[in-house]
RNA sequence: GCGAACGUGGCGGAACUGGCAUACGCGCAGGACUUAGGAUCCUGUCCCGAAAGGGGUGCGGGUUCGACUCCCGCCGUUCGCACCA
């Protein structure tokens, strides 16, 4: 009747996880039903990029504690949706094929092969019906949808915009193959900026939605480092526009201190800003010109780090200051960047450390407009002065003697009232831009005719297939290598059928994972990119954890084009993740893992030798889920040591005929506790305690040479999220004939939780000196009197008179002596 | 430079809301079983001290009957952001 596996005395991982892998398969036990689960939870995990190398013991341990919850949330009774899939495309995988000389097309599916099988050796409940590669046409079918929904929305455009080129690659970079201002390849050679033509997407137009539902629990209850990280970003600041007129046109600044424009003595715009032209009389001044291009060759990377040092060169033009009505010399300087606020600035160096710097180096007046209590506001500065609480205005006309904040309010007012400025919010953030000069990504669906311009591709023309490349590798004309491929690039307009030409750029990998999630339940609708039904049932993501090195890029445009297809109605929610965690980092030796460093650990070893289960357990005890830790191959015996015990216990337990007698007291206490402890553990991820709280429930049943059936039950089930193969081995043991996913979460009995004596700690003025057993709940009176008869106490209170008492009840009392 | 997190035995780490610091595991030491042990089981394991007792959570101060926990100032590590006006 039985087919379990026969017992010789020991665990076998490597009998028993074959046998479950292939017996969840056979029996569909991880394909919730989609269309008609009651209590849908979507267990959702970062899909890796299908690397070479294979998945690394970080990946692992990403989504171990990932398979952990969504096991534990099934066991409570969810039917849990676990997909996974492959963000393959992008410049890693292409590069990746350009070193080993080997297709990306050829590469990446091996790959995913082999991504496959570990995934499913380390014993995940993903549902493989729908798992999912960004680089399958049916899935980029509806990226580039997705981008046609934008292009019509008016929320995709075009514009030039600078890039990184490295001359020797003779290829456009990304800002992180940027070291230094030289190629990560390449080093000592300096990388250049081009100005190319490329395709954004209006983020910034969502910042403010994208800012304020962070704070709104009701649709966002997220890690707060991650939070945090997509606060800063956004970068949300207030300030004022201020309007500066010049003979040649009006400069408009943007500052977030209009309360200081009174010392605002010069000005200073970008490099790129285009009244600098007009301002130098048409090129008038050499200089100017040969800063601009100094600036130009500069590569986007360094211009914005390091090189302290202010540079800047006057323009010879001059515009005058609202507030104070005198003129002010016009300077450009590279340390003023067009793409934040207006690409101008009104240098107030007194009070801002850059525009002290400069006005120091270049000999302009500086002038001091907050001081404190006392100060002399006319005495020469040696560096600018921060805004500290208590100061007032100063040389700053009508408004002088104002308190610092009250003035601020005050001179916008007057801005406004004068139609000099305004007070406005900026952001940091800025438009998304999406184009990427290679070849292995999704086209971007777009069709150049010389008669119509710019014409999307019909949505019943998509998908539009990445054609096969011999060589795939980027050349030096700055343009992707599609436009080689004469076939696919020559096409006819869509709309008045004269020859014209493809868009040659792919989209930003960034895009292919900004709507996975989406894709995952509806994977086997060929004719839309996801089905309402199933997307109103499993959507918002119920819990989504990954690495917070995504904590800005990703998430922030999931949330975004989520945001879109909301606002488009496709979508009725606004927000993805309602609950998002980031895990910690495994680190190996302190340091973090990389190739680099030659402390890659590959899992595959450590699970042939130890098995899925104990590997997972070790992974999940060797420290805080969200904080990581650290990887030392000596920890793994404590894991395996514990489910040998478990193992043993189970064997008693389930051969044991005669059901024990009365269980003592404090065994029913501790099998509480441990429920507890678990069932909390697992909820807030915080996985090392819940397993220390059941190595600590084996132990005690170990010592009191207990193996009483129910408790040995629920520690079975408790281990399942952890253990999974070993959990249903053993469930199997006890005659279950279903799985042990199948069985209720165990609960606790809070009336159990303590046991009906506690142990109080006696403190004398705060020291402990000893501890009494009382009935639990007992008053103060009640254990003041046995403490007092106890020796150690009565030595240090004898003869002394106790002026106080202080009683926590059933834990502590102290007694203060004088 | 700015921001955030963190700092506890030989090691990874635990400690709820301010209430027994070091749970759990690794390692180590001693013992048992054994032809053998890199298996298993038992005992011990923060420091000083024979004990009573004292000290102890990076360093210095503070609040409190009581501080790993809260406050102030340093030092250090890690991670973000990085000329953002």
């Amino acid at each position: 009747m039985t087919d379990h596996t026969p017992r010789d005395g020991s665990y076998r991982p490597e009998l028993i996880e074959p046998k479950w892998q292939a017996r969840w398969a056979e029996r569909h036990v991880n394909e919730p039903d989609l269309d008609g689960a009651g209590r849908p939870f979507y267990n959702l995990m970062m899909f890796p990029y299908p690397s070479a190398e294979g998945l690394h013991v970080g990946n692992l341990f990403a989504f171990t504690g990932a398979d952990v919850y969504g096991r534990f949330k099934r066991l409570q009774g969810y039917q849990v949706f676990e997909p996974i899939g492959f963000d393959a495309f992008g410049i890693h995988s292409e590069n990746f094929a350009i070193k080993v000389g080997i297709h990306p097309g050829e590469l990446i599916p091996r790959n995913i092969a082999n991504f496959r099988r570990q995934l499913a050796r380390m014993g995940g409940m993903f549902d493989w019906r729908h798992e999912l590669s960004t680089t399958d046409a049916d899935y980029y079918k509806w990226t580039q949808w997705i981008f046609l929904q934008l292009l019509k929305a008016g929320k995709a455009y075009k514009k030039k915009a600078a890039v990184n080129w490295c001359p020797e690659c003779k290829t456009v970079l990304a800002n992180e193959q940027v070291v230094n201002g030289e190629c990560e390849r390449h080093p000592g050679v300096l990388v250049e900026q081009r100005f190319l033509e490329q395709w954004f997407f209006r983020i910034t137009e969502y910042a403010g939605r994208l800012l304020a539902n962070l704070d709104d629990p009701s649709k966002m209850d997220w890690s707060e480092s991650t939070t945090l990280a997509q606060k800063n970003w956004i970068g949300r600041s207030e300030g004022a526009e201020i309007d500066f007129a010049a003979a040649e046109g009006t400069i408009r600044v943007f500052t977030t201190r209009p309360d200081t424009i009174f010392g605002a003595t010069f000005m200073v715009l970008a490099p790129e800003h285009p009244l600098v032209e007009a301002l130098t009389s048409g090129g008038q001044r050499p200089e100017v010109e040969a800063y601009r291009k100094a600036v130009a060759a500069k590569d986007v990377v360094s211009r914005r780090i390091g090189e302290k040092d202010k540079t800047g060169v006057f323009t010879g033009g001059y515009a005058v200051n609202p507030a104070t009505g005198e003129q002010v010399p016009v300077w450009i300087a590279d340390y003023v960047l067009m793409d934040y606020g207006t690409g101008a600035i009104m240098g107030v160096p007194g009070h801002d450390e850059r525009d002290f710097a400069f006005a120091t180096r270049y000999g302009l007046p500086i002038v001091r407009v907050l001081a404190g209590p006392g100060e002399d506001p006319d005495a020469p500065l040696s560096a600018a002065v921060p805004d500290v609480e208590g100061m007032h205005l100063v040389n700053s006309g009508q408004f002088s003697g104002h308190p610092a904040g009250e003035g601020l309010r005050a001179i916008v007012a007057w801005l406004e009232h004068t139609g000099a400025g305004k007070g406005v919010v900026r952001y940091r953030l800025h438009d998304w831009c999406i184009s990427r000069q290679r070849y292995w990504g999704p086209p971007i669906p777009v069709i150049y005719c010389d008669s119509c311009g710019s014409v999307p591709v019909p949505e019943r023309d998509l998908p539009v297939l990445l054609p096969p490349l011999e060589d795939f590798r980027p050349d030096d004309t700055g343009v992707s290598p599609l436009a080689r491929h004469k076939a696919w690039y020559e096409v006819p307009c869509p709309a008045c059928g004269k020859p014209a030409h493809r868009e040659t750029d792919v989209s930003d990998t960034f895009l292919d994972s900004a709507w996975y999630f989406l894709r995952y339940p509806s994977t086997e609708f060929a004719d839309r990119p996801f089905e309402t039904g199933r997307t109103g049932r499993w959507l918002p993501v119920a819990s989504y954890i990954g690495g917070n090195e995504h904590a800005v890029l990703h998430l922030l445009y999931a949330r975004f084009i989520t945001m879109v297809l909301h606002d488009l109605g496709h979508l009725p929610f606004e927000e993805p993740f309602r609950k998002f965690r980031a895990h910690g980092l495994i680190v190996k030796d302190g340091a973090k893992m990389s190739k680099s460093r030659g402390n890659v650990v590959i899992p595959d070893e450590y699970i042939a030798r130890w098995g899925a289960d104990t590997f997972r357990m070790y992974l999940m005890f060797l420290g805080p889920f969200e904080e990581g830790g650290d990887f030392r191959d000596a920890g793994i015996t404590g894991p395996r040591r514990f489910l040998d015990k478990v193992w043993d216990l189970v064997d008693q337990s389930a051969r044991a005929t005669a059901i024990g007698g009365e269980l003592h007291l404090p065994v029913v206490v501790k099998w509480n506790q441990t429920k507890k402890r678990v069932s909390e553990g697992l909820e807030h991820l915080s996985y090392n305690t819940a397993i220390a709280a059941m190595m600590e429930l084996v132990n005690t049943l170990r010592e009191a040479n207990i193996c009483e059936r129910r408790i040995v039950k629920d520690l079975v089930v408790m281990l399942a999220p952890f253990a999974p193969h070993f959990a249903e081995e053993c469930w199997e043991q006890f005659g279950n004939r279903t799985s042990v996913f199948d069985a209720a979460w165990p609960s606790w009995d809070p009336a159990m939780i303590q046991g009906a004596e506690v142990e109080v700690v006696v403190q004398i003025s705060g020291k402990t000196r000893s501890k009494v057993r009382v009935p639990a709940g007992a008053t103060e009176a009640t254990v003041v009197a046995a403490a007092l008869a106890e020796e150690s106490v009565k030595r240090f209170t004898e003869g002394k008179e106790i002026r106080k008492r202080i009683y926590v009840k059933d834990r502590l009392l102290n007694l203060v002596v004088g």
